[in-house]
Formats: C-alpha cells, structure tokens, sequence
RNA sequence: GCCACCGUAGCUCAGGGGUAGAGCACACCCUUGGUAAGGGUGAGGUCACGGGUUCAAAUCCCGUUGGUGGCUCCA
C-alpha cells in the first residue's frame, strides 16, 4: 500500500505496487502523456519503474514546443537517443563492439571498438542518421531486463564483449547486486544493450537527432589501452530545438575568437615563435591596453602599489614557494648558468642526474615564472613592516609561463605565456573580509563596465574531512565565512563547493558565460596562509611582537590573453567605443571633400580619439562597408553639404543608416564624453536620443 | 603528451603522379560617387618543412612542425 508523495507535498495511496506510467495517468491524461521518466526519492528512473514502499515521486515530462526541458528530460532522451545510434550504428557495421554511451552537456557520444582496418568518416553518418530515423519510426519501447550479477556475467560472457564484461564487473566491483540491459523493443528479439539506464518510454520520444562528430578515445581514458572511436551526437525533442542548437553552434563558430582575431589583425600565434605564445598585433595591444588603463585607475582608487618584476626568478625562491619541484610537469625546463653546465658536462652528468640535482637543490638554476607571487612576497620582505603599514597591496600585469600539454592550447584561451592582472594583499587576519570585499567590488566594476552580466561565482570550500588544508582550522572558519560574505556581496549567483579551497585557502572564482553559452573561469581571489609560513613573513603588532600576516592572491581578469578572448567573443569582435581599436572612421564622400575630411581627423586627434580617414577611391557604398566589417563603431560621413555647414553625417555601428548631421565640435565632444565615462554617456545618448540604442555592442557582422 | 583529421596565394577554399586554380584582399588605370561590394588591368605560390619511392612528387610513403577536435560524467 504506498503512499506516494509528490513535489507539492500532496500524497496519494495505491492499492499495491504502482507504475510511474499509473503514477500519472492517476494525475491526469495530460500528464501520462508528457511522461517518459520518473524521479524516486531523488533517483530518476524509469517511467515503468514498478514502486512498492512509500516513496517521494517527481513525473519527469517532456517540453511542450517552445519550453526549454528539464534537465532530466534531455538526459533520458539523450542516453537514449545514443542507444538508437549504438544501434543504427551496429546494423551498419555489425563487427563494432560498443563500450559506452552517456549523455554529455550538447548531447551525447557513444565509446566503440571498430574491427582491424575498419573506420568510420563522416560521410557514413547520413547513412546512420537514416537507419536511426527508421528506429525512431518503429516508435519500440525501451524494455528493461534486470538478471542477477552471475547470470548476467554468464550471459555477456557468451555475447564475448570484453569491454560490457568490463563495464559489468566494475558496477559489480562498485555494489550492484544485478546487471540490465535494455532492449529497444522486445528482449530477445530486438537490439538491446546492457545499460543502467533509464530511459525514455519508447524510441519514438526522440523528436530531433544529429551525428556531429567523430573522435578518438581510450578505454577508461587509459592512453596506454585501446584505441576507441567515440561518436558524438545530440538530440532534442523537437526539429526546432535542434535547429536552434545548431544555430548557437553556427553563431559560435563566427564569434571565434580565433576567427575575429586574424579577422580585425587583434594578434597572432606564429609557428616560428612557438605554440601557445601570444603576439599581441597594434589593433589588440590597443584593446589590452586600454582593459590596463581601466583596472590601473581602479587599482589607484583602491589604494594599491604598482611594482615591476622579472620574467625569471632563482629555483631557489621556487623551491622556498613550493611550485618546484612539485609542480614541474606544468612549468617550463629550468634555466641552468653556462659554467654550471659546462661543469655537470664535463663530470658526463646524465640528464636523468641534472633533472634529480636541481630538484634537490645541489645545481641552481632560475625558472620561468610560474607566479608572480614569489617576487612579490620578496618585495614585501624587503623591509619591516608595522601593522600601522597594512594592508600592503602589491599589483603588477605581470607574465607567467607555464607548461600545457601541446593538445590542450588553444588561441588565447590556453596558452603557455600569459599576463596576469595580478596582485597580492598583505594584511592581519581581521582586515582579511575588508580586502575581500575591496576585491569583488573591483570585479563588479569590470564585470559591470564590460557588460559581462551572465556571471556565475564558485567559493571554494575545505572538505571538513580532509587533512591536505594547512592552517589553523579556526582560521579557516574566518576566511571562509569572509569569503561567502563578500560572495553575497557582489548580488550574483554563487555556489558554495566543499572540497574545491587550495589547500593554503579558500578562494573565489568568476565564471563567465559568453554570448554562446559557454562558460569560462576568468578571476580569481584566494586566501592564503600557506605562503607567508613559507617565507617566515612577519610585521609588528600593535603588542611590539611579530605577526604573521594573511595573503589575499587575486586577479579579477585572470589572464589578459583568456579575458580578450572572451570578449572577443562576447562583443563579437564589435567592441564599444572605448575599447575599439579604431574609434571613428572619416569617410569623406568624393575626393573634393577630402579638405574637410582632413579638418575633421584633426579635430578628432586633438580630442584623442583613435580615428582614420577612408580616402580610398572606392564608391562611398563599398567604403561603408568595409567599415562596417572592420567593426569600426563611428562613422563620419562628409560630403559638401557637411564642409558648408561645418557638420559630420554620423553613422553608428549597430544602425544601419545615416543618423543624421551633427556639427563637428558637438560629434566630437560627444563622442570624448563617451570614451571619457567608458559608455556609459553615449555619443547616441547624447546627440540622437530619439534613436532606440542598444543595438551597438552586441550585433556581430552588422553595423 | 596520446589519437583522429587537416596544412595549396595575405584570407576563404577548389584541384590533384606529367612542375597551379577561383573569389576576396593588394597594386595601377578608369569612375567624383550622400551611407553594406562600380568597371578594367596586373602582381602574387619550392602546394608547411625534411627525407624516401618513381623517368617524373604539390599529389604516394616515412619523419618533423603547426592547426582543429577529442582524451569516462559507473554498464
């Protein structure tokens, strides 16, 4: 006799065991038919899962057109639709041996081994796509058969898939008492596999599938075992949600950083330089430098010091950190002195042998910094300080180097030199949520100012069962309780993750989602114990007795490289006004105008506006064209009736038509303002406030 | 790092055992045009680099280098 209670806390009886399927249909005939799963105390299961005790029950429904599914709706119909493909896939090639098939974050991918000599291409995947269409037809059910774990064993042993058996041994290994597979259709007669499940009722849920990719993994990720061919596909629950998807895909592919880069000459990865490291062309190194400028004046405001560091420090300062030797496999080769290596060559010093003495400190050498820190806290150490003197704040763009694997670089995303927005804090332990504070108020002025708005924070916590922390516990209970507070006070989301604090602190991570959706992890702040103990830091309390202070490590940027290039991507390549690296374009109408064209870049220079002049011969049409794909976000365009008047024709990138005449030293002084208050005073705002604005930042390709 | 795919003009790409093609960009000429491509002419390439096979290699093979995607979320 269960009783089942449903999210709302209502309840209902049931005579005896009772479906999902019943579950519903005894809720309304509606909802029987949006259902295709169910969710038992917190356990999603299948829509047929037979319950016998009393149990919490949630109806997992499929989308109505337009709604955006639940999480678990597209997570049945995703490790169901890669069961289909499985299948479609294995009518095609009946030798492939299948490994595993989740769903993932866009869809979903199924592991497989390919006979000796075969492979797949994508030119096989209309092929598949069509034989998977042909399942989804059949609308079959997914039918679950559970067998003891011996049997079960028995049963893949005979079907001679190493890789299931494998799969079955490691849930056995893990607690599972009995193995399932799924058949889409009926056991015995129709394809199945074995599969924890669930899944949706029947094939026929799929409203919408892509095969989108092939790929090459190992089994368990092991790169030492097998070699498998990984397809990926996704699905969704209707034609329209799979096209939007792959509109967002199409979207994505021209916001690429990489792309808009070469496109607007913003900077340059060259072979003979080396992989992952960034050159940074005029028109980019504008855009850094202004992001510089910005944070620079906020740095000032805060009361920060600006200092200058090299890019190399002793192993020495290293070994003192604690980045070398433990973290050598993501920093550069140490930097051995000539006579210190001419010396180890001629005692015939095996490399094996350098490697071990510079590990143990009995070869010096100097590294490429991997942190700044280190120098930082040098300076700091420099002299003697009082706690009248803290907190003491040290900030620089300083340049790191690090050792990322060849396959995971990419544009300015992942690179291997990179400059970081950096500082670090000195201060006592009561000045700790102060600073913290002062910190995300930094982070909220960029993020406002650059209209990163989608912003997601992560505070890491200790996981309270783990001894890897150093500090003092109660310590700990102090800065985490800062931490979440200053959290809470920048009013964006942020989630709490025990366990995810380095091991010297919590910290705070910005997470930001681009235009596309992606997310990517830019600032950080992070409180750190563990340092000023490795280096004996100290100031002088207000009891003459030495303290030891508390380090704030934070850089709201992150990296310069990783930040432009998601901005890039977010303001697809149409950056606002004072940030772009060409602010105004003069366009004069025919070369008669050219005098007047001459007399307006004049103006715009004196006011220190980044601006040049089309004197090309091209027709006018072409001329704002090009101007419109170079992004460029001001246009003057002057002709007679502009040189008689004294005025400027504007056009503004995002309107796609002439706003009107301005005179000049208005459109100039306008457009100073907006540069000056960093958009937040628009040239728009001020000279044409009957046009709707909005449209600037955010359209790619259209001006 | 490992695997798959890829590297042809500045860019986007076609072609493909008998020494090279388009569009855009570039240069010059004509056009003097009021808001997203006016017309013509021309220049531009050791087909990533190194080696091999071959009468002959940009094309086939091997190596190197660089790029792109991927490298478990228990069946």
């Amino acid at each position: 006799m269960p009783t089942i209670t449903l999210p709302d806390r209502s309840t209902r009886r049931f005579d005896g065991p009772v479906t999902g399927a019943e579950i519903a249909a005894s809720i309304g005939a509606g909802l029987a038919r949006a259902a295709i799963g169910i969710r038992v105390n917190g356990v999603l299961c299948d829509l047929g899962e037979v319950i016998e005790t009393d149990a919490d029950v949630a109806i997992v429904t499929q989308p109505r057109p337009g709604q955006s599914p639940s999480d678990d709706a597209l997570y049945l119909l995703r490790h169901s639709c890669a069961h289909v493909m499985a299948e479609a896939i294995q009518r095609l090639h009946p030798d492939v041996q299948l490994v595993y098939g989740p769903p993932v974050e866009q869809g979903f991918y199924y592991d497989m081994r390919l006979p000796e000599g075969q492979t797949l291409s994508s030119d096989d995947f209309p092929k598949i796509e069509a034989e998977m269409a042909r399942i989804v037809a059949e609308d079959r059910p997914f039918t679950r058969v559970s067998l003891p774990a011996a049997a079960g064993l028995d049963r893949l042993r005979a079907d001679g898939s190493r890789y299931k058996i494998d799969n079955a041994e490691r849930a056995i290994a893990a607690g599972s008492t009995e193995l399932s597979w799924y058949a889409t259709g009926t056991p015995g007669k129709d394809w199945d596999d074995l599969c924890r499940g669930p899944h949706l009722p029947s094939t026929g849920r799929i409203g919408a599938f892509r095969v989108m990719s092939l790929a090459s993994s190992y089994w368990h990720g092991d790169a030492d075992s097998d070699r498998l061919t990984r397809v990926y596909g996704t699905a969704f629950f209707d034609a329209a949600a799979l096209d939007a998807h792959l509109e967002r895909l199409e979207e994505a592919k021209r916001r690429d950083h990489r792309v808009i880069g070469r496109q607007l000459g913003l900077f340059h990865i060259d072979e003979m330089v080396g992989q992952g490291l960034i050159l940074w062309t005029p028109a980019g190194a504008i855009v850094r430098q202004e992001l510089q400028n910005f944070i620079a004046a906020e740095l000032q405001r805060q009361g920060y010091s600006q200092v200058f560091t090299p890019h190399i420090g002793k192993l020495e300062l290293y070994r003192t950190s604690g980045h070398f030797p433990y973290y050598r496999e993501s920093q550069f080769t140490p930097i051995v002195e000539a006579d210190a290596l001419a010396m180890l060559a001629r005692e015939g010093c095996s490399c094996g042998e350098l490697s071990n003495r510079l590990a143990d400190g009995t070869v010096d050498g100097f590294l490429l910094k991997p942190m700044n820190c280190p120098h930082h806290i040098r300076i700091f150490a420099s002299r003697p300080h009082s706690y009248r003197d803290l907190p003491v704040r040290l900030a620089e763009f300083g340049t790191v180097y690090r050792w990322e694997q060849s396959g995971e670089l990419g544009g300015m995303l992942r690179v291997r030199g990179f400059t970081q927005d950096d500082a670090h804090l000195f201060c006592t332990e009561e000045q700790v949520p102060r600073e913290l504070e002062g910190c995300l108020e930094l982070v909220r002025i960029i993020l406002d100012t650059l209209h990163l708005t989608d912003i997601r924070v992560r505070v890491g916590l200790r996981d309270p069962d783990s001894s890897k922390y150093v500090g003092d516990p109660a310590e700990w209970d102090k800065a985490e309780a800062a931490c979440r507070q200053a959290a809470e006070s920048l009013g964006a989301p942020f989630t709490e993750e025990p366990g995810e604090a380095a091991f010297y602190g919590p910290k705070i991570d910005f997470v930001v989602r681009d235009a596309v959706g992606r997310e990517w992890q830019l600032g950080t702040v992070q409180v750190d114990y563990n340092l000023p103990r490795r280096f004996d830091l100290s100031y002088i309390g207000p009891d003459n007795q030495p303290h030891r202070p508390v380090m704030i490590h934070r850089a709201p940027f992150g990296s310069m490289e990783r930040f432009c290039a998601v901005l890039i991507e977010h303001f697809a390549g149409a950056f606002p006004l004072w940030l772009a690296p060409e602010q105004v374009r003069v366009l004069p109408i025919s070369d008669r105008s050219e005098a007047w064209a001459k007399h307006c870049l004049a103006a715009l220079a004196a006011a220190g506006v980044r601006a040049t002049g089309d004197f090309s011969s091209d027709r006018i049409q072409a001329r704002v064209r090009d101007a419109a794909e170079a992004r460029i976000p001001c246009l003057f365009v002057v002709g007679p009736r502009d040189e008689e008047a004294g005025t400027v024709s504007i056009r503004a990138r995002g309107i796609q038509r002439d706003l009107g005449a301005r005179p000049l030293e208005e459109a100039v002084r306008a457009i100073g303002e907006e540069i000056r208050t960093r958009g937040s005073r628009t040239l728009l705002a001020t000279c044409f406030s009957e046009v709707a604005v909005g449209a600037g930042a955010a359209a790619p390709g259209k001006a």
